[in-house]
Parts: C-alpha cells; sequence; structure tokens
RNA sequence: AGUCCUGUAGCUCAAUGGUGGAGCAUCUGUCUUACAAACAGAGGGUUGCAGGUUCAAAUCCUGCCAGGACUACCA
C-alpha cells in the first residue's frame, strides 16, 4: 500500500499536479451546477472580462477571492454556481480589427459591414478563448457548461428586449447633445469611458475688440482653435468691472463674427480675466450656458477631428494644426496677448487614447432618473444591496443621486445593433436626423409598425450605431441565466448572491446592473456586493496598462505555482476590500511574497508525506473512524492511549475551523488564510509532528496507532480547510490520503472540492488544555533559548530542573515531562515545589551538578535520594513529636517543608497520586543517567556549593540547566540583569497602574484584576531572577 | 477643489480603548531519520507630527504632514 510514498519528491511540483487536477475537474463536470440539489442556493457571476483581454494581476486576484467563496459555500452545502463568460468590448474589438485592415491598407467601409462582422466573429472564435483558457489556470471552480457571452444568441435576445420595452416605456429616447467624442474611434463614448489626464498645456490669452471700438475684452482658452466657434462672451453679473459691458458685442478676431458679451452666474470673477468665451456647440459648460442665453450653436468640427466648413480658413486642417495655425494668426493680428504655461487635465478616451472633444451629435439616452430612484429606493428602504466594506454604499448611493442621462449609442459595428428603423421613405431616401423611425424587436415587427403609421411603400433602414458594450453588461446578472424566459436556473439562482468586483466599477457596473434589475426584474440583482481593492505594485502604484507596471501572474504561475499565488493575493486581503501589494522583482520576475507562499506549499506537501509514511499499512476510513469513537467514548482521559499532545492538536484543530469559517462567513479571507498558515505550519507541523515522532517509532503499539490515527485525522481536516484557498496541492494529497497510499485519479468522479467542509465540535476544544500547553511549548522554549544563550550544541543532551511554587504549573510540567525531554533534548529533567520565598536550595533534590565521577555520584546520588525520601518521613514524625524540643534554622525550614508537603500532597488522593508520579519521574531522570556512556552533567546531591547555572524563568516556572565547564560569568550575568530590567520595568509599569486611585477606582474590576495577577507574576519572576544573580 | 482610504519593526501586515504581535528579510548556530524551499535561537519600535478627550489612546476627536484612489473641474 504505501509503495508508492517512498517515491514522492521531497519537493512538491505544481506543474504537473495543477493540470492534472483542472483537467479532472472539468471532464468530471464536478462544478457543474444542478438546480435539483437540494441547498440552499449560493451563486456568483463572473464579472465578464473583456474578450479581448489577457489575464492581468487584477483579475487574478478578483477571481481567487471568489473562488475562495465558491468553493467554500460548495463545501457547506450550498447549491452552488459561479457562472462564468466574457463581454463583447466594443471599442476594442473594434479598434484592434481597425488596425488589422489600416496594415491592409483598408478600412472598414472598404470592407463592408457585414464582412468587417463576419471577420469578427472570425477574430473573436480564433483570440477571443484566450482569457478563458487563463482563467482556467487559476483553477476556478466555475461551471464551464453555462459559459456566456454578450453577443451570444440569448443574450442578444435579452438586449433587444430590453430596448424596446424601455424604448415604448419611454425610457429611451434619441436626441442631439453634446456628447464626449473619440476622434480616433470615431464614436461617441460615455463619460465613464472618459479619463482625465494631467497635462502640460498652455493657456493662450486673446483680446477680442469691442466693436463700437472703444477696448477690448481679453478670454484666456486652453483650446484656441474653438474661438471659430464662439457665440459669446460671458462675465459674471456681478462682476463691477465688465457690468457695463453685458449686451454690447465684441467682433471676434479673425472670422470677425458680432458676439453678444453675456451676463451669467458660471463665471468665476475671480479666474483669469473674469471673461470667458462661449463655445456652446464644443464645451459642455458652454453648452448649458448656450441654451440658457439661447445662443447659436456653431459646429466646427468633423467626426475624425478636422475642421468643417464653419472653421473658415482652417477647414480641413486636424485639430491640433488648427491650434497651432489659429495661435500663429492670431498673433499675427496681435489679438494674441499672452501664452501661460499651464498644467490642466485634458479628457482622453480609454479605448481610443486620444483627447476627447465635445462634439453635438444626434445620440440614443437611456433616461436615468426613474431607473435609478428605483435602486435609491431598494438602498434605501431595504439596504438592498449591502455593500461589503459597508463605506462604499455612500460612494453607490452618491452615484445613483447624480447620475446623468446615459448616451448609448456608439458609432461602431461590433456590438448590439440598436433595433430602430429609419422610415427613410419619408425623407427622400436619406438618413437624417429628423428622419422618422419605429423601434421593435425585428425588421418584420418593424415593418408592420412602419405601414401602420405611413402606409404600404415605406424604405427602412436600421440604425447602423450599435449600443454600448455595458447596456447588455447591465443585464447580465438575469441575462445569463435566462431572462426574459422564466427559466428553472433563473427562478432556482436569481437573485444571485454575491457580486465580487472593484470599486472602480461601482458606476460603470453595479449601478447600471442594479438599475436594469430594478426595473426588469424587480429586484436587486445581488445580496451583497463584495468590493475589494486595488493590486499595487512592488512601488505602491496602482498596476495599469498605461503605466507598464503589471505583473503578469501567469509568469507567477510558471515559477511557483497557481496554488502559491492566489494564497499570496488572499493571505494579504486585510479585512475586507482593502488594498494589496505585491511585492515584485523586475530584473529577476522573482517575488519574496509568493516564493513565501510556494514555501508554504512545500511544507504542506512534506508534512504529508511524513504523514503517509508512518501511517503504515492502513485503511482510512477505518483509522479516522476509530479515533472519532475513541475522542467521544472518553474525551480527556487515556485509556485509549491518545494522550495530551493528541487531544491538544484535535482542539487546536477544531479551534481553526471555527474561527476559519467565522472569518469567511465575514468576508475575513486574508484572516482565514492567514490563520491556517499558523496552525499547519505553527501547531501541526513545528509542534504536533515533532511530538509523535517518538511513539511512531517507539514500542508501544497503542500509542504508535494513536498518533497514526490523529495524524490521519487532522491532515485530512487540514486539507479540507485548505482546499478553497489552495485547491489543487490538497486536492492531490487529499486523493493519496484517502486512497491510502494510491495517487491515481479516481474513476468515479470522488473529489476534495465536493467533500464537507469540517464542521467544529465544541465538546472538542479545551481551552484550558490549550493553555496547559502553552506553558510546556513555553518551557521547551526557554529550554531552547538557555542551550543557546550558553553554547550547548544542538546534540548534547542535558539536565535541567524545572521549579515552580505553584501545584498546577507542576503537574502540567509533569505530564507533559515526556515532551520536554523530547523537544528540549533534556536528558536528565527534575520537576520540583518551590515554597515561596525560597526558590532555590531547598531541601529537596539539589540541583548542584559536577561534570566527573559521574557513575559514583549517580549511585551515591540515587541512595541519597532514598535517604532523603526516610529523612521526610522522619522528620514528619519527628517533627509532630518533638517540634519544642528541636530547634535550628535547617529544622525550622524543613517543618515549614513538611506542613506545606502535608497540606499539598497527602492529604487527598489526587495529589497523593501526584506526588507518586513525581517520585516516578525523579527515579526515572535518575537512572536514565546510569546507562550514559559519556561523561555528562550529574546531580551532586548536596545543597551547596551553588554551581553555575543558566536560568530562565517562564510562567512562575524557574527553568535551572547546570552548565559544565568553563563558564562565562560575566555572559551569564548580563544575560539574567538583562531579563531583570526589563521584568523590573514591567512591575514598576504595573505598580505605577495599580498605584493610581483613578485606575482602581475607575476601570472595570476584571481589568484591575487582570493587573493585580500579572503583577503578582512579574514581582514572582523578578525575584527569581534576583536571587540567581546573587547566587552568580 | 471635494470625497474616501492608508501611515505601526528594513518589507508586508496584526492588535472589542486595557499598555504593541506575526510572517518575510537580517544575524547566529544546525544537513536533528517530512521538509536547507528546512530546523533552533537572537536582535529590531517615541505606532507620521501636534494638540485634545480618558484612570488609560496605535485605537476616539481636531488640525497638520505624507502616500494613494475616486469624482468634478476654472475657461
Amino acid at each position: 500500500m504505501t509503495a508508492t510514498i517512498p517515491a514522492l519528491p521531497s519537493q512538491y511540483d505544481p506543474t504537473t499536479t495543477e493540470a492534472k487536477w483542472q483537467k479532472f475537474w472539468e471532464e468530471n463536470q464536478v462544478f457543474r451546477a444542478d438546480p435539483d440539489h437540494p441547498g440552499e442556493p449560493y451563486c456568483i457571476v463572473i464579472p465578464p472580462p473583456n474578450v479581448t483581454g489577457s489575464l492581468h494581476m487584477g483579475h487574478a486576484f478578483e477571481h481567487s477571492l471568489i473562488d475562495v467563496l465558491i468553493r467554500y459555500h460548495r463545501m457547506i452545502g450550498r447549491n452552488t454556481l459561479w457562472l462564468p463568460g466574457t463581454d463583447h468590448a466594443s471599442i476594442a474589438v473594434q479598434t484592434l480589427l481597425e488596425k488589422e485592415l489600416k496594415a491592409q491598407g483598408k478600412n472598414r467601409y472598404d470592407v463592408g459591414r457585414d464582412a468587417f462582422l463576419e471577420r469578427a466573429w472570425q477574430w473573436k472564435e480564433a483570440s477571443g478563448g484566450t482569457i478563458v483558457g487563463q482563467l482556467r489556470r487559476l483553477g476556478l471552480s466555475v461551471d464551464w457548461t453555462r459559459e456566456r457571452f454578450t453577443m451570444d444568441e440569448g443574450l442578444s435576445s435579452a438586449v433587444l428586449e430590453a430596448f424596446v420595452t424601455l424604448y415604448d416605456e419611454g425610457l429611451i429616447y434619441r436626441g442631439e447633445y453634446l456628447v464626449n467624442w473619440c476622434p480616433a474611434s470615431q464614436s461617441a463614448v460615455s463619460d465613464l469611458e472618459v479619463e482625465n489626464q494631467e497635462v502640460n498645456g498652455h493657456l493662450w490669452h486673446i483680446r477680442y475688440p469691442l466693436t463700437d471700438g472703444f477696448g477690448a475684452i481679453e478670454v484666456a482658452t486652453t483650446r484656441p482653435e474653438t474661438m471659430l466657434g464662439d457665440t459669446a462672451v460671458a462675465v459674471n453679473p456681478a462682476d463691477d468691472r465688465y457690468k457695463h459691458l453685458i449686451g454690447r458685442t465684441v467682433l471676434l478676431p479673425i472670422l470677425n463674427r458680432e458676439i453678444p458679451i453675456i451676463a451669467d452666474e458660471f463665471v468665476d470673477a475671480s479666474f483669469g480675466t473674469g471673461c470667458v468665451k462661449v463655445t456652446p456647440a464644443h464645451d459642455p459648460n458652454d453648452f448649458e450656458m448656450g441654451k440658457r442665453h439661447q445662443l447659436p450653436f456653431i459646429n466646427i468640427m468633423n467626426k475624425d477631428g478636422s475642421l468643417n466648413e464653419n472653421a473658415g480658413p482652417f477647414q480641413g486642417q486636424d485639430r491640433f494644426v488648427a491650434r497651432k495655425n489659429v495661435v500663429d494668426q492670431l498673433a499675427s493680428i496681435d489679438a494674441l496677448v499672452r501664452v501661460e504655461e499651464y498644467r490642466h487635465t485634458v479628457p482622453y478616451s480609454d479605448r481610443g487614447k486620444a483627447p476627447i472633444e465635445p462634439l453635438l451629435s444626434t445620440q440614443w439616452f437611456v433616461k436615468i432618473r426613474p431607473m435609478a430612484d428605483r435602486a435609491l429606493e431598494f438602498l434605501d428602504q431595504q439596504t438592498s444591496p449591502v455593500f461589503v466594506p459597508e463605506r462604499w454604499t455612500k460612494v453607490y448611493r452618491d452615484w445613483l443621486v447624480s447620475l446623468k442621462d446615459w448616451c448609448i449609442s456608439r458609432q461602431l459595428w461590433w456590438g448590439h445593433q440598436i433595433p430602430a428603423w429609419y422610415v427613410v421613405s419619408e425623407t427622400g431616401g436619406q438618413l437624417a436626423d429628423q428622419t422618422p423611425f419605429v423601434v421593435a424587436r425585428n425588421e418584420t415587427e418593424a415593418r408592420e409598425k412602419a405601414i401602420a403609421q405611413f402606409g404600404e411603400k415605406v424604405d427602412l433602414v436600421q440604425d447602423p450605431d450599435v449600443l454600448d458594450t455595458w447596456f447588455s453588461a447591465g443585464l447580465w446578472p438575469f441575462s445569463t441565466l435566462g431572462w426574459p424566459h422564466q427559466t428553472v436556473d433563473l427562478e432556482r439562482y436569481y437573485p444571485t448572491t454575491t457580486l465580487v468586483t472593484g470599486f472602480d466599477i461601482i458606476f460603470f457596473w453595479v449601478a447600471r446592473m442594479t438599475m436594469m434589475a430594478g426595473h426588469f426584474t424587480g429586484q436587486m440583482p445581488f445580496q451583497t456586493v463584495y468590493i475589494h481593492g486595488l493590486v499595487r505594485d512592488e512601488n505602491n502604484k496602482k498596476m495599469s496598462k498605461s503605466a507598464n507596471n503589471g505583473i503578469d501572474p501567469l509568469l507567477l504561475i510558471d515559477r511557483y505555482g497557481t496554488d502559491a499565488l492566489r494564497y499570496t493575493l488572499i493571505k494579504e486581503v486585510a479585512g475586507a476590500g482593502q488594498d494589496i501589494r505585491l511585492e515584485y522583482n523586475r530584473k529577476t520576475d522573482e517575488s519574496a511574497s509568493v516564493e513565501a507562499s510556494r514555501n508554504f506549499t512545500n511544507k504542506l506537501w512534506n508534512a504529508s508525506r511524513f504523514v503517509l509514511m508512518n501511517l503504515g499499512d492502513y485503511d482510512f476510513l477505518v483509522l479516522t473512524a476509530e479515533l472519532e469513537k475513541n475522542l467521544r467514548s472518553s474525551k480527556l482521559r487515556t485509556q485509549n492511549s491518545l494522550e495530551l499532545a493528541d487531544f491538544w492538536i484535535v482542539s487546536r484543530f477544531h479551534q481553526t475551523v471555527a474561527q476559519t469559517r467565522q472569518h469567511i462567513d465575514q468576508y475575513g479571507l486574508g484572516e482565514a488564510a492567514k490563520g491556517l498558515y499558523e496552525f499547519i505550519w505553527g501547531d501541526f507541523c513545528d509542534w504536533y509532528i515533532e511530538l509523535v515522532k517518538s511513539r511512531l517509532q517507539g514500542e508501544d503499539a497503542h500509542s504508535k496507532q494513536a498518533a497514526q490515527q490523529v495524524l490521519a485525522y487532522v491532515l485530512e481536516g487540514i486539507l479540507k480547510l485548505l482546499h478553497p484557498f489552495m485547491p489543487h496541492i490538497t486536492e492531490e494529497i487529499w486523493q493519496t490520503l484517502v486512497q491510502s497510499g494510491q495517487a491515481t485519479l479516481p474513476t468515479d468522479g470522488t473529489t476534495l472540492a465536493l467533500q464537507p467542509y469540517p464542521i467544529a465540535d465544541r465538546d472538542l476544544i479545551n481551552a484550558d488544555l490549550e493553555q496547559q500547553f502553552d506553558l510546556l511549548i513555553g518551557t521547551i522554549r526557554t529550554i531552547r533559548n538557555l542551550r543557546a544563550d550558553s553554547d550547548i550544541k544542538p546534540g548534547t543532551k542535558i539536565s535541567t530542573v524545572l521549579q515552580s511554587e505553584s501545584d498546577r504549573e507542576c503537574q502540567i510540567l509533569t505530564a507533559g515531562a515526556a515532551y520536554i525531554k523530547d523537544l528540549a533534548k533534556v536528558e536528565a529533567l527534575t520537576i520540583r515545589p518551590s515554597t515561596p520565598g525560597c526558590t532555590s536550595g531547598t531541601a529537596t533534590v539539589d540541583s548542584t551538578f559536577q561534570p566527573d565521577n559521574q557513575r559514583l555520584l549517580v549511585i551515591g546520588g540515587v541512595g541519597l535520594g532514598i535517604i532523603f525520601v526516610i529523612k521526610i518521613i522522619q522528620a514528619l514524625l519527628g517533627a509532630l513529636d518533638e517540634l519544642p524540643l528541636v530547634p535550628g534554622f535547617l529544622q525550622l525550614v524543613g517543618f515549614g517543608y513538611i506542613l506545606w508537603f502535608i497540606y499539598r500532597y497527602l492529604l487527598s488522593e489526587t495529589t497523593r497520586e501526584e506526588l507518586y508520579q513525581r517520585y516516578q519521574a525523579i527515579v526515572e531522570s535518575s537512572l536514565g543517567q546510569i546507562s550514559l556512556a559519556t561523561p555528562e552533567p550529574v546531580p551532586q546531591l548536596v545543597a551547596s556549593p551553588q554551581p553555575q547555572m543558566a536560568a530562565g524563568v517562564v510562567g512562575t516556572v524557574q527553568v535551572l540547566i547546570p552548565l559544565a565547564g568553563v563558564v562565562d560569568v560575566a555572559a551569564l550575568r548580563g544575560k539574567l540583569e538583562k531579563d531583570l530590567a526589563k521584568i523590573e520595568a514591567e512591575v514598576q509599569s504595573l505598580s505605577n497602574r495599580l498605584g493610581n486611585p483613578g485606575f482602581i477606582n475607575k476601570a472595570p474590576a476584571e481589568v484591575v484584576q487582570n493587573t493585580r495577577t500579572t503583577l503578582e507574576e512579574a514581582e514572582k519572576q523578578a525575584t527569581i531572577l534576583r536571587d540567581r544573580l546573587n547566587q552568580l
């Protein structure tokens, strides 16, 4: 059975493993959603990546987060669906294809609409799968059988339905407005597709002479060519400098057009000269002013960005050429006052990468107000959707309140063509702005409508424009599930549970989905919106194409594995929604943080190898079933050879289960991931595995078996807990573990991904036990620490004395004596009580050791030990009888001890048992030394003189290690003094606090009590250290 | 300009108002029979600055400073 195990390499190789399981999951349709599954639905629709895109770190981050949520909910029994897909990205695809055509010396009009679209579909078939293939490498548990595309048949019909309905309801209209024009793509774009960039420009000051000949007025502009379209100059009505000019006219230079000086509140008298040139057809503010004052709207620009016939001598020139020429001419006619260097923001087209021109044109718009108000109602009255983190609610709300009508038409071909047909027969066969139109689901329906209105002889031409990609994206959560048809999926999975996305598209996408969903489905499309942060680069900058600072996730996956990358991204998230930073070295393509996660996968791999190597011939189910039975039948007793360490790790495990679930339920994915790291590496690998090693190699078959059971049980639990975060490696190990060492692909599709997530069993969590273990761990650490400080070689076995005045501490130490000896490499361990105020040199087994004559001394020592015990008994009797007659210091000490001893050990049965165990431990440790072959430190059972000892404190346990050979007293002293100084500072601080009446009176009693307890302990530690120092 | 987020060890981040902890990195030891991608140990802090509230502030309030994001832009 275990034959395959030794063949496992000592380093985990993610490359083959990850590909193997990705293929397995997909082939077995493990993630295919079943509407009939009994669980409560848990559905997430993917934020559709752009079909032209390739995987960037933002995708990797977002999808890792979603996959954790999805895998977790699938494992806790929810009916889970993660629906994937892509959007068609009108402008991006069109730009790409036009570039191709341009390389062939053609444009889209040369090839025609149909051929162009054919090419587009060909391109989509050939290259549109890139991003989808890359998503697969992330190991996402999406249901590929339900993959959608915004231009597939179903979604296209949803778009039609939505458009026609909105139009019929008067929520879509057509009109002439100023839109953001992208001369590069020659299309309108929405406000949101505009990216403002700071540029170094100029502010040109131009003089406009008054037509009546007396003086001139000075205006300033960053776009001097627009002066050709000026139809007024505006001043603030309250501006005393210009009041007298209002109503008079100026002569526009070059064109010599007479334009009025108007008064408008919009003008800021304090900026520049306080005079503004007004170009209503080329500036949004001027557009509003133009409407207010009924000014003429003069459009001076063609759609390609060149100037038109209204630009007079500059007709045909590109806008930037014209700008220079206009400036030159203004200078030549002395109308240019001055040129100022000026830093300002210029709107750029997000896709076309060219400066936007505000341009007057006829477009289609969605009337936003009624839909936004509906979404606001859901938010204000039903707190729907819920935003995580909560602060984004305000951003979302502000946006809904201030939304303006949405321009949805794009002068492009790739996309959903607008279902409006112009009755061109009414306008002489031409499609003009005023041509009447009908809106319908298809041409047949359009023709019927047109005939009804305009008679039999109608010629129809469909609107050539397409809809904004976000129009179809706004329908995504329900159109992908089948809307407008009432499908089983829509019934079962809508509204979806959670939407996970970045805050940069709350406006673009989230608000549009809520508006559309509110309107068409009467409910919000998701219950919760989890807004995650950005991935920043190593310099804390947002990763973006324009900054070219992206880090390729595939490069990191190749180097470290998908699991490592996913885990890194998730572990970095603090709380919900915080930005994360990714360490990266651009020269070597290495990332320290991903490497750390890779190391973690390797740690898990090796821990699992260890477990598998030590399980022998086993049947996984039998092994864990047996343990379950034993854990529950006898809890903390040890009849089943389960011991302290076993109960401890089981308790820690269930604690971790509870904590992990709680974190994930509250979107604390980073905390959950970090918690698992600590448990797996810290508790399980560093402590538990080390603790069971001797049992696995020991003689006690029952103890060995118990350890095997616990190892298997906890390891399987770990794999389940970690699966949502690191799906591949956990699947690989789990398959091997449950197949009793075989690592074959299961033929029945059995997978970790469908196993139930661990449930925390409160009965197995034992806080007291964990606390006890903390003392053992602390003690082991202190001994190791003293060893290192004292230059004791790691391989050397030593003697150690642990002394505490606390019964409880002595009990714990005794119970864990074997662990301490094992992990701190202690050969002779003495645990003994110390009376208060008498922390060393009592009449118990003394801790004086000498490095020679060991054999003789040991024999003598054992003898003396026996005599010592007898003496105690004698002293007990003697003291009772002869107390007044036996003076002397030693006897008094002995008597004090005896009284304490009786009280402590002899009055009850349990403490008598403890005494016996202690005695056993002492005997064992002494006998252990007899078998030593080489000279070792050995206890000399004489009270004085004091030896050289390394000393430390943990809790109120004094840890003493006798030192052999030449001892650096100064170093010992330095160490002790340093420790003491630290403790004394703490004592001082605590005393001060307790000496403050305000604190005693006002602080909660519990806090005061805790402070007192801490002070007592600190004082004890200080006493111990001072004592030790005195004896040096 | 407005809104929001973030300033804690060299780096990345923790700490229900109760007196600052991890992981990486560094340094020192160790190839101890799962793992050197490891193990054991150590050092490292005026919590951005200045006030205020409080018995008590990294935490709450105010103002600055720095970084970042978003929105709107003044021609």
